[in-house]
RNA sequence: GGUUCCGUAGCUCAGCUGGAUAGAGCACCGGAUUUCUAAUCCGGCGGUCCCAGGUUCGAAUCCUGGCGGGAUCACCA
């Protein structure tokens, strides 16, 4: 296969070496590069790093060894060039004839199965007071991805998710609810149900704010003020920062909301009724934005019943000597040996905070779904907390504390700023996927394309095109990154765009479709392989390497850069060389071979980003 | 202030296990087809790779120190 190929090159490099200047190298330091294109040559190794240890010069080096190699290795090599210290090769036509036999025969693409251990994949983990905007799609992306790039190289994935539904959020949202006389429901209203219930919980910081508000420039707000202890602080930030104490200590409607969460926790079957209904609307809207985007999960935890694990994990701590107790009974671990600090792990009270059930569910997972890895996909906000997390897991010498990944990415800015849900910038899931659909749409119709098949058919293709540029835009982007999402480029179809690649592939497509694969007759005497095709043949021996590297580093936008690197190649080709019209049979026969492995790999490579290829466009 | 992430063309981003003249897309200007699908291709314009030192034959890439921006540092989640 083609990896054998290149060793071959390496393995005359280390021999020209040994017999010209009697020394040994590892081939494993060798690397070879893909020649530059503004130079003659496929594969160029650098010589610089030989010229210590041989202590000659490197075109000398270069030289003496290109030389060696085509008089003994003829078989490897067609030619080489020096240039400076660069030592360029030109590989013979069978090279690029067996490479390309090579990826035909890989299952899988030859991707090398790495792993195998259990994966959970720990993404889209919403509150339930809310529809879902911008920014949980790119978690749900990352996190689709990652899980398809982790199963690609061989480990057991499952996805997962938590569920927030309990809390003073959706408190508030039901709050809402019981005091609107309409008593909504998304059936009555025709409102999307995770859309109604934030409204509903918009409704409740209208209410809330006309209580405040007055208050501020009420006798005992204006006292509040006063007494501040930061005197530089303005008024309108002493208010935003004295909200949730306001909210907690002298809030009628606060009060109120506070009033339901503890029935909830008290389990009063009314409460609990209202809550499990309108959570359930939730979910069910939800589900419709999964299934647009295509994601799904393996299984979920809900908060409302994770949220008391954690305890059994601190008890062992404490007997451990890991965690300790302070007077007033709150547990504590200290992370100062780990350049972090203390951290607080349960209440004086005995109740729990974030970090207890992160403990519990981490445990839980272990011993319930026997994860040997687990990734987190959740914003930088909370690098922190899952640093102090892991470390006190690893601090227990918990078994599965190495496996754990918190993939944390940057927050999803417009071209305005960020998005703020009081300036009504916030862009909703469901909103931006169906503009992305319709920008298709009305694109495609604007051409008078794809008019000879049914509707149906034209609505899925249009689906596929405009999620995939929507899916693209935001995957291209390193996770690490604070993005800009710009809507209206999200929906280009030009340039660096999913619609770009899906075209390469619809083209290829379109030839396969006018000839019969079985009978393409061999390449075996093609010659002159064109600088087009060797490209490709390299780029599509990259494959498993990057998807390797993408499995390693998290990191989907890897996968996506390759789409696009690939896609171009194949549309210089397609445009630099005949297919169909071939100038011969071998010529012929050799393009389409390589047209299905660009469309195979295309499809797969895409396929790992949650991205679908439409059979036309 | 401590910690951490980021800083590359007008804009959005690649490249960062050190290698040749720093690449794409968008935008702008100009060309190519009377199609194996132009949702394509080719050319032009556009850069103190935030700054300063250091390591090296060689630094956008590694190290140190600055500067700028974000996040975080709750008995909130």
């Amino acid at each position: 296969m083609a990896l054998d190929k290149l060793q071959s090159l390496k393995s005359a490099i280390s021999e020209a070496i040994k017999a010209v200047y009697d020394h040994d190298v590892d081939q494993t330091t060798l690397v070879l590069s893909e020649t530059k294109k503004e130079f003659d040559g496929d594969y160029t190794v650098v010589v610089f790093p030989f010229t210590k240890v041989l202590r000659k010069k490197p075109e000398e080096i270069a030289n003496s060894l290109g030389a060696w190699i085509k008089e003994h290795k003829s078989d490897v090599i067609s030619d080489f060039n020096v240039i400076k210290g660069f030592l360029n090769f030109s590989l013979p036509d069978n090279f690029w004839k067996d490479a390309m036999a090579g990826l035909k025969v890989q299952e899988d693409q030859g991707i090398a199965k790495s792993g195998s251990s259990k994966v959970l994949v720990e993404y889209s983990s919403p509150n339930t007071n809310k529809p879902l905007h911008l920014g949980h799609i790119r978690n749900i992306l990352l996190g689709w991805s990652t899980h398809k790039i982790l199963a690609a190289v061989g480990h057991d994935v499952e996805k997962t998710k938590v569920v927030n539904d309990r809390g003073i959020a959706i408190c508030k949202s039901m709050l809402a609810w019981q005091m609107d006389e309409e008593s909504k429901t998304p059936e009555k209203s025709g409102v999307k149900g995770d859309h109604l219930v934030g409204d509903y919980y918009v409704a409740f910081e209208k209410r809330f704010q006309a209580e405040y508000q007055p208050w501020q420039q009420s006798a005992d707000g204006q006292a509040a003020y006063e007494a501040r202890k930061n005197k530089d602080q303005s008024e309108a930030a002493f208010f935003k920062a004295h909200k949730n104490k306001y909210f907690n200590e002298k809030s009628a409607i606060g009060k109120a909301a506070r009033d339901l969460l503890i029935s909830w926790e008290q389990g009063d079957p009314k409460v609990r009724e209202l809550w499990s209904t309108m959570n359930g609307w939730v979910y069910k809207g939800w589900e419709a934005t999964y299934d647009q985007l295509g994601v799904s999960f393996d299984f979920k935890d809900y908060e409302s019943e994770t949220y008391l694990l954690g305890k059994d994990i601190i008890k062992e701590g404490l007997e451990k000597g890991t965690f300790y107790r302070q007077e007033d009974g709150s547990v504590w671990v200290d992370l100062e040996d780990r350049g972090l600090d203390k951290k607080i792990l349960l209440r004086s009270d005995g109740t729990s905070v974030y970090i207890t059930q992160d403990l519990g569910t981490a445990q839980m997972r272990y011993k319930d779904h026997g994860a040997e890895k687990m990734i987190y996909v959740v914003g930088d906000e909370q690098d922190y907390h899952f640093q102090v997390l892991f470390e006190a897991l690893k601090k227990l010498e918990e078994p599965y504390a190495d496996g754990l990944y918190h993939l944390s990415y940057g927050m999803v800015d417009l071209p305005t700023g960020k998005m703020k849900g009081r300036e009504g910038t916030i862009v909703d899931a469901d909103d931006l996927i169906a503009e992305v659909i319709g920008e298709v749409r009305d694109a495609a119709i604007e051409r008078g394309e794809l008019e000879e098949i049914t509707q149906e058919e034209r609505e899925d293709i249009y689906r596929k095109i405009g999620l995939a540029a929507l899916k693209f835009f935001i995957l291209k982007v390193n996770p690490k990154k604070r993005m800009v999402f710009d809507p209206k480029e999200s929906v280009d179809m030009q340039g660096q765009t999913g619609p770009y690649i899906q075209n390469a592939y619809v083209r290829i497509m379109s030839m396969l479709r006018r000839i019969d694969e079985d009978k393409l007759g061999s390449y075996g005497a093609y010659a002159n392989i064109d600088p087009s095709e060797k490209s490709l043949i390299i780029t599509l021996m990259n494959y498993p390497e990057e998807v390797a590297k993408a499995a390693k580093h998290y990191d989907p936008s890897l996968i996506a850069n390759y789409t696009y690197d690939l896609a171009k190649k194949f549309h210089k080709f397609y445009h630099d060389v005949r297919v169909l019209s071939a100038e011969s049979a071998e010529a012929k026969a050799f393009r389409l071979t390589l047209c299905r492995q660009v469309a195979d790999t295309l499809e797969h490579a895409m396929d790992l980003l949650g991205i679908e290829m439409p059979p036309r466009m």
